[in-house]
DNA sequence: AAACCCAACTTGATCGCTAGAATAAGAGTA
DNA sequence: TACTCTTATTCTAGCGATCAAGTTGGGTTT
């Protein structure tokens, strides 16, 4: 059968906290065991082949050394698919040389009053919706455990600390790029899916705003079908587009590659676009220009501050003032835009 | 403060017990408790905002509803990462329609002895690892619940249900295609880091015995600096090559486009087959052929298998002889291969 | 020599919840 | 009436570990 920390005891001859003591060290705080004694118990959990239960330490020490990572889908479908590897990846940096352990949660845990995540099963939080409903925000300011928000504006949620990529310095910096290259008809390209997400609209409202401020017209939003046919626009005037901006870079391709078969020259009559600037941006013809969202470094940063969190509550300190980190984006240029385009093309 | 089970119970002039039965249907057998004292017991647990503790839950029931996960690497560096996420998405599939939670996990827990998986804190594993040391071989085997093999053939371990995509499969496919084509020097691709994988072993070891099968000579192998520079070769000949298989899709990539820097024509020239037939493969200048492994599907299926593992060992049913699934690939034939070319072209 | 200290342990009480047996009260039946 | 059978509800033990408060016994201090 199992074999449990008092099995090891009476085999050793001494009591159960001795060898709670001896082999995890945590036993009450001025429990001493000898080194004489020590090495025996040790002999002997090995022996019998003794396997700490995790839960039940982890109830009584109400430490667990588990991150809850929530995430709005998870799944084929869904269009935070290209981030959620770049995120997994930066929390995973930050958590792992800690021992801490990364557990994905489809939305918190079930409850059918909306509110809850497993309650005493994590240390802490990484919230990675952007989406806010009336029950998530309850669960949030709810949670019995520190908790940061990623994709979300300052204040979002009074006394949590957040972190979010500025996709209002992104689109500036698209419109800096493209506005002395003599681009004034721009359009937002995105597909069917991301088009309702969160980020999507985000993005969207970003560039009217850029554009809006450096004089432009209201750009067009240009919604992809699969096929890569446009599925609708909204427009407010019928001259062509002199440059388009991807949601993303595979999105990008997508465009690049109608380009090509329409016989439309990139960036020769029409500039394209990416975001993520991704490794594919090299592999593209021509290179693609791309903004730089630094989701790798803020996953890690608000783990890292997460796991902070948690330690100085464990030690009693008053939380300082939450964290508000929102991260600059940059635009990598590459070859994909240039001048506007003299030339009278057939409307993309 | 914490507001716990028993709070409810007192509160509500009832005993723990009715509370757990009527909050977690769950309280031993034939425990009933009429709907008027029920409708109650729900009302006042919502006033109070009680949280049940998950841990303690599970360690009385011994049941978490989390799921393991455990890859080798988890970080940027890592030469699993195109797999991860196609796996996770996979594995996310399978697990959170029937509300269980991922958790992964670095390597296995810590532990000196090199032994033992968080007991007590998961419900199953999925070992994601295709290398097996002595300490992860004893670890899966005294596991206490149960555990699934991806990327292992089968029998690899004794009594342990396997998952793995046939790279014999795949190669043979990649040979079937070149050689009506006319191809005989054949070179394996791959990067620094891959190279040292069992991953990367594997596939060149197939490559190779696919090729001895069709009465090819050796290919060689390439290995790739990070600039895409010839690092090293390991040749028995001198005659340039006209087909290259490449370890993956990102690779090549760079391929292709070092083959165009070089005025080298694909497939003209030379073939190019990638490997996991992403949708970058549409993208590329060709259109690249790529073997196409099922790994989603893959890890799908293991984690559907592990959670009947799971449920029919709660119930107590016998444990039906492992399962060991092989899966074929697929090759996805595009426009990088052709033809061999006659031309003697520079050695690439 | 009485008082005191400290290392080296042990004891008992939980952490929050739930399985299984026990109990109480009403209903059916011979 | 005595007897079993339901149905509702509580009681008693822990799950496996850790914490806080003892308990030893030898060595020091004054």
């Amino acid at each position: 059968m199992k074999v449990t920390l008092k099995d090891v005891a009476e085999a050793a001859g001494v009591s159960p906290m001795a060898v709670s003591v001896v082999l995890h060290g945590t036993g009450g705080k001025k429990v001493t065991v000898s080194e004489e004694k020590a090495e025996h118990i040790r002999r002997v959990a090995a022996q019998l082949r003794y396997r700490p239960n995790t839960l039940a330490r982890s109830l009584r020490s109400k430490q667990t050394g588990a991150i809850a990572v929530v995430f709005q889908h998870f799944g084929r479908l869904s269009p935070e698919r290209p981030y959620r590897t770049q995120i997994l990846n930066g929390v995973a940096e930050a958590l792992f040389p800690n021992e801490y352990t990364l557990s994905l949660c489809p939305r918190m845990m079930r409850d059918e009053n909306g509110a809850s995540i497993g309650d005493g099963r994590f240390d802490g939080i990484l919230w990675c919706r952007p989406d806010f409903t009336e029950g998530s925000v309850d669960a949030i300011r709810g949670a019995s455990v520190p908790i940061v928000l990623m994709h979300a504006p300052p204040g979002s949620i009074l006394g949590v600390p957040t972190f979010c990529a500025d996709n209002e310095s992104a689109m500036r910096r698209v419109i800096a790029h493209l506005l002395p290259l003599g681009h004034e008809r721009i359009a937002f390209v995105i597909d069917p899916i991301s088009v309702s997400s969160v980020e999507g609209q985000a993005r969207a409202l970003a560039l009217s705003a850029a554009a809006d401020r450096a004089g432009l017209p209201e750009p067009e939003v240009l919604i992809l079908a699969e096929d890569h046919s446009i599925l609708s626009r909204y427009s407010k005037n019928d001259r062509p587009h002199s440059a388009l901006i991807c949601f993303s870079d595979e999105l990008a391709g997508a465009v690049l590659a109608s380009c090509e078969q329409l016989g439309v020259k990139v960036p020769g009559h029409i500039s394209v676009i990416g975001f993520d600037s991704s490794w594919f941006c090299e592999r593209t013809n021509p290179r693609l220009t791309s903004v730089n969202q630094p989701v790798e470094r803020m996953a890690f940063e608000a783990a890292s501050h997460l796991i902070s969190l948690i330690q100085s509550q464990r030690d009693g300190n008053v939380p300082n003032t939450p964290v508000s980190s929102v991260y600059d984006c940059g635009l990598d240029v590459r070859d994909s835009t240039g001048p506007a385009s003299q030339t009278q093309i057939p409307r993309f």
